[in-house]
RNA sequence: GGCGCGGUAGCUCAGCUGGUUAGAGCGAUCGACUCAUAAUCGAUAGGUCGGGAGUUCAAGUCUCCCCCACGCCA
């Protein structure tokens, strides 16, 4: 039996994602935890929510709560979501639990014991009225280069330029719009990457079986200009994992601390942690020690391209400088973003649909199978209501759902609701499962490659393959002349309703769970073999007739979400 | 401006280490069927594989230049 690690990138707290961010990373973790699962691998399958840094504080101050109160409630929020969508994680952790301030300061105390931290004295800009240090983009004022008085401390969004935030005129506060500010001395940790470059460069090289978009956005990091850049890994701020080296206190460093790209990688770590508080008994070391026992654990991570610098350096940075046997990501799969009617999703502007507001619309298996089947694998791929109702209604109402339909009702009518006997396989069936078989072969590569649309399309020949067989035998017809061999053909169709249950159940869970229960079936074990797994119901086993398991997206109902979604979400 | 990823049938995309008439799904057209959610199945559709040059017996598939879109960084 494998063992497999999956993460999916951890969303921020400050708010409800979108369907971009969804298929990103957490719904083709989803997929493949669940594949795994179903092959009867050992899947630990994490995920939690980032919930340092200022924009989670602004987001609390604005929403009127204290910090952690705050991310408290949006943690629930994103938890009930993630389980409407059916993502099958063992944890949705948190990175600001324990565990992770635990390992975090150890990881801190490991690099400064193998002299990879050096203290940086910086200015910075402070605001006596706020009563804080202010990150570049919390300063605003007027641009130099173009007048525009909104310009950001690090770049103005008018005209583009970046900006240093002493470059600003009458720069302001965008907290509290103070001018009460001043430039500060204030001392920072680096992680010095640079000395781990070399390191970490053949490491990456050798994943030759990474996608593209992955090595090519790690190799430019690691030769941009001078080459990989030593990192400030601690922040002024109040909300965070205190800077603290190990079990000690880090002179000179009170106050301060960690930022929150350092310790949201680790609460990957500390996610299984908090999985086996939660669980009681788990062992989570022998998921993430090579000396404990993962060392035959096999670890994917899921996340957008834009997360790929901090999975492909930073973090491996951070593991590799440790010197301890911790276990270091084996596949990287990312992505690339889903567009919205011809532009972005954007959570800051509130563009698109997100995550709650699709929940209403339609149930998950909807958006997993839409999503899925035309993720952003390669390149950018574009959100519809055209494409969506398109895809949908073709693939899981015609295709899918009316093969389960006209086969059960078609029994029902001429048999009863009791599977019946009699007849024998002959060429149409043979070719059947020649063809089948061969499907099966490529479904199951595709899956474990990671490859997620040929996967979907492969599935989906899968389904037609049913139709197909059904068109050309005709149970129809023949029922008029011999009985037993319609008997046969609808014998096996319904047997092709189970196996499409089992093997949709990763794209399509609560769908595959309906068929399952109408083909009366709770146990189920992966198909690998055709012929097996279309005579595995036999004569006599009872079937219920599932209500159409999806109904169609209407012209009406896609011009009004159309109609709906254009504005912005306040 | 630098870098990255792309530019293949109306649309969305496959095409690995170069090799028979360039593929799939959707849409469109025509036909078949009537069990089914007016669903299904079959056939057809002729795209100078962004443009140009080169390497080769042979190039979407390699090299160079250019154009376009997108993204990242400065």
């Amino acid at each position: 039996m494998q063992r497999h690690l999956i993460t999916s990138a951890i969303p921020y707290i400050n708010g409800i994602k979108h369907l971009g961010n969804l298929i990103g990373s957490q719904l083709p973790a989803d997929l493949y935890a669940r594949y795994q699962r179903a092959r009867g691998n050992e899947v630990l399958f994490l995920c939690a929510t980032d919930e340092h840094g200022t924009p989670a504080e602004l987001a609390a101050a604005k929403a009127g709560m204290p910090i952690f109160e705050y991310c408290t409630e949006m943690h629930a929020i994103q938890s009930k979501i993630a389980k409407g969508f059916s993502l099958s994680f063992d944890h949705f952790g948190r990175s600001s639990s324990q565990q992770n301030h635990k390992l975090t300061q150890h990881f801190a105390g490991r690099l400064a014991d193998e002299g990879l931290i050096r203290e940086v004295v910086e200015q910075q800009i402070y605001s006596n009225a706020d009563g804080r240090f202010l990150p570049d983009r919390y300063i605003e004022g007027t641009c130099p280069n173009c007048g525009y008085d909104k310009a950001r401390g690090d770049q103005c969004e008018n005209c583009t330029k970046q900006l240093d935030p002493t470059d600003l005129m009458e720069p302001r506060s965008a907290i509290s719009g103070s001018k009460d500010l001043e430039v500060r001395e204030t001392k920072h940790l680096y992680l010095r990457q640079s000395h781990l470059k070399g390191e970490l460069e053949k490491w990456i090289d050798s994943k030759f079986d990474w996608p593209i978009l992955t090595t090519s956005i790690a190799k430019k990091w690691l030769h941009d200009g001078d080459g990989l850049k030593d990192r400030g890994i601690t922040r002024d701020l109040d909300w965070g994992i205190p800077v603290r080296r190990g079990d000690t206190d880090w002179q000179g460093m009170e106050g301060k601390v960690f930022y929150v790209w350092f310790d949201a990688p680790i609460e990957y770590i500390a996610c299984a942690g908090e999985w086996a508080e939660a669980k009681g008994g788990e062992d989570w070391e022998r998921w993430w020690r090579t000396d404990k026992g993962a060392d035959d654990v096999s670890y994917t991570q899921f996340m957008g391209k834009d997360n790929v610098p901090f999975h492909t350096l930073s973090f491996p940075a951070t593991i590799l400088g440790s010197n301890e046997p911790w276990k270091l990501v084996d596949h990287l799969k990312s992505f690339n973003y889903l567009n919205y009617e011809g532009g972005q999703f954007s959570t800051s502007q509130g563009r698109g649909v997100f995550m709650d507001q699709a929940l209403d619309l339609l149930p998950a298996d909807y958006w997993r199978w839409w999503l899925l089947s035309n993720c952003p694998e390669t390149s950018d791929t574009e959100f519809t209501w055209e494409f969506f109702q398109q895809g949908v209604n073709k693939d899981l109402a015609d295709v899918l759902g009316n093969f389960a339909s006209r086969v059960t009702k078609f029994c029902r009518t001429k048999f009863g609701e009791t599977i019946p006997n009699g007849g024998e396989f002959g060429e149409q069936e043979e070719a059947l499962i020649l063809n089948l078989d061969e499907r099966l072969k490529n479904y199951t590569d595709f899956m474990d490659a990671k490859e997620v649309r040929k996967s979907a399309q492969e599935l989906r020949a899968i389904w037609v393959a049913g139709n197909e067989y059904l068109q050309t035998a005709a149970p129809w017809s023949t029922i008029k002349e011999n009985e037993a061999q319609a008997a046969m053909q609808i014998r096996l169709g319904l047997n092709l309703i189970a196996l499409y249950a089992v093997l949709s159940a990763p794209f399509i869970p609560d769908a595959a769970a309906k068929l399952l229960e109408a083909m009366q079936l709770s146990e189920t074990t992966w198909p690998t073999d055709a012929r097996l797994a279309i005579t595995l119901l036999t004569g006599g086993h009872r079937f219920t007739v599932p209500d159409n398991l999806f109904t169609k997206v209407t012209d009406e109902q896609r011009e009004e979400w159309k109609a709906k979604f254009s504005g912005t979400r306040d």
